[in-house]
DNA sequence: ACGTTGTTTTGATAGATGTCAACCTAGACA
DNA sequence: TGTCTAGGTTGACATCTATCAAAACAACGT
């Protein structure tokens, strides 16, 4: 059984191959579609765009959400709020440690909406 | 005056030289974010991201409205609605030719969108 | 145990979104 | 002028979303 359980499996978004050719080349499949625009759905929202940049951007690949919160003119629980749409997209994993949460980027799925707009 | 009036004039989504370094080099702006963000938003439902792709993928480079309607379950009407939501975030232009209209990709932004999710 | 701090969840609310039916507009053709 | 077809616009409705205040949860330090 393949590591991911849980998903249409006709898509791993942390695969290294891409799942589709670019937009360009060929008609994205229905069930792709369904799988990837939730992620572009994701980053379609000015604040998580800066947020998922500046975890993607973090120098030790992983970035505090007591770091992310003071960024933004915005109350804790709405960070938190885009914070969950980003995990469940499937862009971001947290983990605890101690007092603070750490986010981390998830590159497979990065890959593949990069692919998908290439050329 | 440069020639795309209307627009922040801080990004320029024809532009062949990416607005900014990808998204995963440094933190994007709120300025870029606020532009950049419709664009994925437009992506963001899978239905658009079909029509996306069967447009840019199109023969000719180009796709009459035509064919794109009964490629779904779904009424002109919402068609109709899901293409003005891509030509409003700057994705794709229409021409009407004669009878039919004619959608066609923009495929500066795409460079835009592609380059910011590159690693 | 208690209080403090960091983060998420819940509840509430205003606004945005996807969808369709009904109507309107633009062009072709007679 | 009239009618037909291809698309778009309007209005309405149910659902979703962004936001915050309040409460709850988690870990640390007394």
């Amino acid at each position: 059984m393949p590591k991911s359980a849980g998903s249409p499996a006709l898509l791993d978004l942390d695969a290294a191959t891409p799942c589709c050719p670019p937009l360009a080349r060929q008609r994205v499949p229905a069930e792709a579609a369904a799988v990837l625009a939730p992620a572009f759905k994701a980053l379609g929202d000015p604040v998580r765009l800066q947020l998922m940049s500046m975890i993607a951007s973090a120098p030790d690949g992983e970035i505090c959400v007591c770091d992310l919160t003071p960024a933004f003119e915005l109350s804790g629980p709405t960070i938190s709020h885009h914070l969950k749409t980003l995990r469940e997209a499937g862009l971001v994993n947290a983990e605890r440690r101690g007092t603070w949460v750490y986010y981390r980027a998830r590159p497979g799925i990065m890959r593949q909406l990069a692919g998908l707009l290439a050329t």
